[in-house]
DNA sequence: TTGTACGCGTTATCAA
DNA sequence: TTGATAACGCGTACAA
């Protein structure tokens, strides 16, 4: 008769060929569906397996077979809103491709990084999704490289989601998005508009690949129009909303001409509107607002906001997709996807005169 | 000699320890740090371990040390703000206990949520955490009851994270907040600001414990007061800002007379607010409007948003905390969060005289 | 169609 | 302080 399992420990394969009066090699035949079973046995077997409530064992499973078919996620944090939806791209591709997806937040730590990636390489997982962009350091490049090619050799890949490439004899998957293009595009229509004194924030953390594409485009729209950039136009903040609100309190104070601002994020976006309303100044009539992200709160947002959009999930899956679908010779692939402009009602003609703008 | 790995599979502890002239218990041992080991080989070991770049078998491990200390984290989708902020408390928590935190989604689907929690039984996750409210059908409840005891006898647990119990009966840790006095007390306010026609936007999808919760809160802030619960001014609509704004927009179509909104979610009263603004009613002087959830958003609306608050990064915290550390022997553990009114500027005096409402 | 024997990579037990 | 051996639960040759 079958070994009834005492609690707490589940059942094995063998307790149901016990039940079910066969061996261990025919139940796992019948469970795997690989094999010819006789439609008795089978019936016994399963039967089995439902009054015991078995379910197989994974470790035991990736042990034999070679790897558990996971996917991991490594991320700042897991509530901005724009690596959520990467996440979720991330997520949505795994569960296609039939994997299972393990997430990790370092909360900006390199060190914390590059822990949970060894990590994941003792979990064997397939391919380790790293999002966001990253300060460019050297030491940083070279230890990210070194671990590239640890996972490679272990059959795993790095995926890079939203930076650039280390290096093109780095065995990653690289999938950006076009910072420096998005930046452009919408700085020119800013242009377009008759701005001519367009405040950037954002140009904090130096390094950062995001921001310094983002200062790229900015950049290079203005030399394209032949305008030029006045440096004391260019904020070095943080990401959030505090910081914007504050960077264009400064600006004001300073008593600096602009009639636009490109906020570097949607979220930093969103504390300018706030500062400029504070100071009685309208948008988009007297001064032009134009985020970067187009995340959901981009419409919420009175006015509007203009912004770039970026489909972060497409991102996501993308990412996930190449890095299980790879040519395996391919050392590197390297792939950008699109932005483009949102026009809402942030923006407007650049204010015929100049006016002394007064605190409220 | 060593042998060296072929490149594609791992070296295990095998290699290792012939490279190191050793047996493969005394590298355990060194890496584990358990058992007393001589320096001189200890040094051998690691040197080996570094050459090798060997790391250990997270699966085979798991295999013989009964389990892996994985904690599974299902939820409708990533991308809400609120279910993000629990997302990030749970990996929080996971991290802090040493634990592995996996993710799956089921966009609102019954079914694939049992075929996960089947899946995390499998890969013997620890806690399965199930986030956010259900709609509370019997064979729903039935059917959750039967996975909470199966993965009961597993060793492992289940987690209702912002939904009620689902019998005392049923082994399970539920972390709830509280709805109905978040909604209670945001309701008594509007009614001390001397609003007596409050609507209801949110009463959709009959039986879903979240809405149902914030609904009697309302209900019975009426009673407290005397005040009669007006049927028309209760609208079945869906979670998003759309339906908000849809709803809002019959509201007013249909000549009801309302002075307040209480919006069942903050992204509904973002629909609310731009549907009273092309109406030409102003928030708080015309109308009021209230929010349920207090997420970033509600402080980037025109009029910043007043709203109850819930910490959601903690309920995840919590949920996690709960389930790992809870009395083997107690069957079922119950929390409830407290919440509270945030009071910003989208609510003031009921106005005097009952208006006709224009529309643009 | 079914069963036996072995191995996956690791740790625990026992012996030296 | 170290090593040989068994065991974890499953899949897969190979044999029957």
């Amino acid at each position: 008769m079958a070994r009834q399992p005492t609690s707490g420990d589940r059942p094995t394969i063998k307790d149901v060929a016990a039940s079910s009066g066969v061996s261990a090699t025919t139940v796992s035949r019948v469970l795997a569906g690989n094999y010819p079973v006789s439609t008795a046995t089978r019936a016994r077997v399963m039967k089995a397996v439902r009054e015991l409530d078995y379910v197989i064992n994974a470790q035991a499973r990736a042990l034999v077979g070679g790897g558990t078919k996971t996917v991991a996620f490594i991320v700042h944090d897991l509530v901005g809103p724009s690596f959520a939806y990467v996440g979720q791209g991330v997520e949505q591709q795994a569960t296609v491709e039939g994997r299972l997806c393990l997430v990790c937040t370092t909360h900006g730590d390199p060190e914390r990084e590059l822990e949970l990636i060894e990590l994941m390489r003792e979990q064997q997982a397939e391919a380790v999704v790293l999002v966001g962009g990253r300060v460019n350091s050297r030491s940083y490049v070279e230890r990210t490289t070194q671990v590239a090619r640890a996972l490679d050799k272990a059959g795993s890949r790095l995926v890079l989601c939203g930076s650039p490439p280390l290096g093109s004899d780095v065995p990653a998957t690289v999938i950006e998005y076009d910072n420096e293009g998005g930046a452009y595009a919408v700085t020119s229509y800013l242009i377009s508009l008759g701005h001519r004194d367009i405040a950037f924030l954002g140009a904090g953390e130096p390094g950062h690949t995001t921001i310094d594409g983002r200062l790229r485009g900015y950049e290079r729209a203005h030399e394209a129009h032949r305008l030029p950039v006045t440096p004391q136009l260019g904020y070095a903040i943080t990401f959030d909303r505090e910081s914007g609100y504050e960077a264009t309190r400064d600006l004001l104070a300073r008593g600096q001409k602009f009639t636009a601002v490109f906020a570097a994020t949607d979220v930093i976006a969103s504390g300018v509107l706030v500062a400029l309303r504070e100071a009685g100044l309208r948008v988009p009539e007297d001064i032009s607002v134009v985020g970067y992200d187009d995340i959901p709160l981009a419409k919420d947002l009175t006015p509007e906001l203009t912004t770039v959009h970026v489909d972060y999930e497409e991102l996501g899956r993308t990412a996930v997709r190449y890095a299980l679908n790879r040519d395996r010779h391919a050392m590197s692939q390297h792939t950008v996807i699109g932005t483009h402009v949102v026009i809402r009602n942030s923006t407007g003609p650049a204010p015929k005169l100049g006016r002394t703008r007064s605190r409220k």
